[in-house]
DNA sequence: GCTGTCAACTTGAGTA
DNA sequence: TACTCAAGTTGACAGC
């Protein structure tokens, strides 16, 4: 087995049974490295009860009646000597045995950050080769990367509903005005618009310039020299309408 | 004390 | 079957 996969495979389980994969990859909830942080202390194991590794081991061995998994605890052996990582009876809690909040450093999370910013995801090789490079355990890194896409999806998620919350408003404005254009219509129709009385209601139609009324040209005029003069100038931006409708 | 953040965990589903 | 991932949860910690 590669040594960077040792870490790894530290297979103590407290507490939860059904997980189907503990046995093989998860620690304990309250489990922790003890020395992620600081590679200097890393090789230096929880002074609780002055026990050396391999005895604090053997006696984690018994708690988690892992006796019969030796290759556990060869893991286990191998990961203590090594800083990774230290396994821990549920009764621990104090010292680095509880669940205490591991904090990345700033150096391993700007190296982490980059790295995702190449690829969201990483193949076993780059998990392994990046948790050497972090003096982090594999597991770590997996689980830095898996709630970092969750972030990243969060905040996708959140940016898209912002956007939607805007179109909506947008489409909501322009449900309006076709709302209210749809009324001053149906007023015209009740009070037509002057120059409607020259030219049949078929004929009309909407300036998509000014919005105003226009009509077919001359084929619609009823002429006659008794028209207002009023309805004649209308008339003349109207009836001459989109062909000119640069001119509204 | 409350709240937000984040590492770590559990669980279920998909895949090679 | 082992492995990985997403989604959801838990618990420690920091800032207010």
């Amino acid at each position: 087995m590669e040594q960077e996969e040792v870490g790894l495979a530290l297979g103590l389980s407290l507490g939860h049974s059904s997980g189907h994969h503990q046995l093989k990859e998860q620690q304990s909830p309250w489990s922790q490295p003890c020395a992620l942080l600081e590679p200097s202390l890393s090789l230096s194991l929880p002074a609780k009860d002055s026990l050396a590794a391999p005895v604090r081991i053997a006696a984690v061995k018994r708690e988690l009646r892992m006796e019969e998994d030796d290759e556990a605890t060869d893991k286990a052996l191998y990961s203590v000597a090594s800083g990774a990582v230290v396994a821990a009876g549920a009764d621990d809690d104090e010292g680095c045995n509880s669940r205490k909040k591991l904090r990345l450093s700033k150096e391993q999370s700007a190296l982490l950050e980059d790295r995702f910013k190449e690829h969201s995801t990483l193949n076993p090789k780059q998990k392994a080769a990046l948790a050497r490079q972090l003096n982090l355990r594999p597991r770590q890194v997996e689980v830095w990367f898996q709630n970092r896409r969750a972030r990243t999806k969060l905040k996708q998620t959140e940016v898209d509903c912002e956007l939607l919350k805007r179109c909506c408003e947008t489409l909501t404005e322009e449900n309006r005005r076709l709302h209210r254009e749809l009324q001053q219509l149906r007023a015209l129709n009740h009070h037509p618009h002057p120059a409607a009385f020259f030219m049949p209601a078929a004929a009309l139609s909407i300036c998509p310039s000014c919005e105003r009324i226009a009509g077919a040209p001359a084929t619609a005029t009823t002429g006659g020299a008794d028209r207002p003069k009023a309805a004649g100038r209308a008339a003349a931006h109207l009836f001459s309408p989109f062909a000119n409708s640069a001119a509204c």
